[in-house]
DNA sequence: CGTAGCCTTGAAGGTGATCAATGTTTGTGG
DNA sequence: CCACAAACATTGATCACCTTCAAGGCTACG
């Protein structure tokens, strides 16, 4: 078996995760195919760069597994977290259109994780022409385009409320009744790079959270332990 | 004439209106048509508010003359402007798209505005299969979401900084060399809105690039009388 | 002519930034 | 396997920027 079939043989297992899927569930595997084609899986490490900012744009992708972020460098040389992508996440689909696209912000694996990155010139021909997929991402858009909506009328609130609020938005289920885990390993730089203020500010604020007991953290993953207590801080007002 | 015959020669006017847009340049005055089924002119005044955040959205459309404001209310019940609509953009095209469409922010005219409301079902429908024209849409909507990101990566910055900065983009051309006029009318309050601070903050800070004859208000246009020098403001470190 | 929207200025106070120092964990190469 | 570097977490003291509150003035408009 050569390289190149080699690599036909991973992306058949490719596409049917992908058809798992909510964002192509409509599409069969050999649709799927097509869409896929020259498509290549891309294996990450924690903290590895797949995509930097400010380069010629030539792929769009979908994530597979694990977690990355999206940030820009800040004038004063900080990282600002702009979104945080999990599996089934559409990457960079949104410059594809534009005549000489070049990558807003730059994309970094938090843990191993696996990321399915296809040719730019797929999107402009056999994408574009399916009108539910195209209606899909752009609901992954509006999605992402809403969270970043909300955190600019709250940037003007507490520490205490943003963080709150970042916290109830990355946990997958929201059951209020017990424990809450976030999917995203994540540390405090993360956090405070995320919600633009100092790492010091975030662990002073997460320090109290967790000598009260709202929750606690292992290995990067955070617990809410209370989430009717966060949800009541998020709601406070000032 | 009947009312509704009048509304079609409206209509039309607003047709050869759109076609000199660059999202429209490539479709003809019949497929314009198509697309503009059932579509209304809506004129609004200043202050007046033609979207409602919250609400079902039945409609889209584009921005005629004018401009509107797009903003969400916060906790604290204060407004948080999102982003300055001109005309030839689209709003509210990105939730069309949706099951159960609300309309994330709301829309207020900042002087006489006029705006071409569409259904949505015309989306759903015409507008879905123009693929070139959606993905025209989605450049749109590109640059709005890094609009938005580049705000989120400057929100640790200086209000100077911030200032300086959100004068910038919003002026229409940047030739540097001679003064620059924004083109939508601003408050004090609807920038302090935009850049999530106090009325006040804004308010000392153009007070002072008032008197160094850096800027100009008159009657709400602001005018940028040394660009170089606020250009230099915005990339000063801290 | 009174109200509403907008602009202005001053004084006091708080939230988060900055700076500095130290501990802990993880990963890497000799 | 150890030594060392790099990433991450923590704590305290001081300070700056912007908020808050209060009071007043201006203009447009019904």
């Amino acid at each position: 078996m050569n390289e190149s079939s080699k690599n036909l043989q991973a992306l058949k297992g490719v596409l049917t995760e992908l058809k798992t899927m909510p964002l192509f569930q409509e599409l069969s595997i050999l649709q799927l195919e097509e869409l896929c084609a020259d498509a290549k899986v891309i294996v990450a490490n924690h903290r590895e760069r797949i995509i930097q900012s400010g380069e010629i744009a030539t792929h769009f992708g979908v994530v597979l597994s694990g977690a990355y972020k999206l940030s820009k460098t800040t004038p004063a040389g900080e990282d600002s977290i702009v979104y945080f992508s999990a599996p089934g996440d559409v990457i960079a689909a949104f410059v594809m259109a534009q005549k000489n696209p070049v990558y807003p912000v730059s994309v970094t694996a938090m843990g191993p994780s696996r990321y399915l990155s296809i040719p730019r010139n797929n999107y402009l021909t056999t994408w574009k022409n399916y009108s539910n997929l195209i209606m899909n991402i752009q609901n992954l858009l509006a999605s992402r385009m809403n969270q970043l909506q909300n955190q600019k009328a709250l940037s003007k609130a507490n520490l205490q409320i943003r963080l709150a609020s970042l916290l109830m938005t990355l946990v997958a289920e929201k059951n209020l009744e017990k424990e809450l885990i976030i999917p995203i390993p994540l540390t405090r730089k993360e956090i405070s790079d995320s919600l633009e203020v100092t790492v010091e500010s975030v662990i002073r604020l997460m320090s109290d959270w967790s000598k009260r007991e709202l929750i606690t953290t292992t290995d990067h993953v955070i617990t809410i332990l209370q989430p009717d207590q966060i949800i009541q801080i998020m709601n406070q007002d000032s």
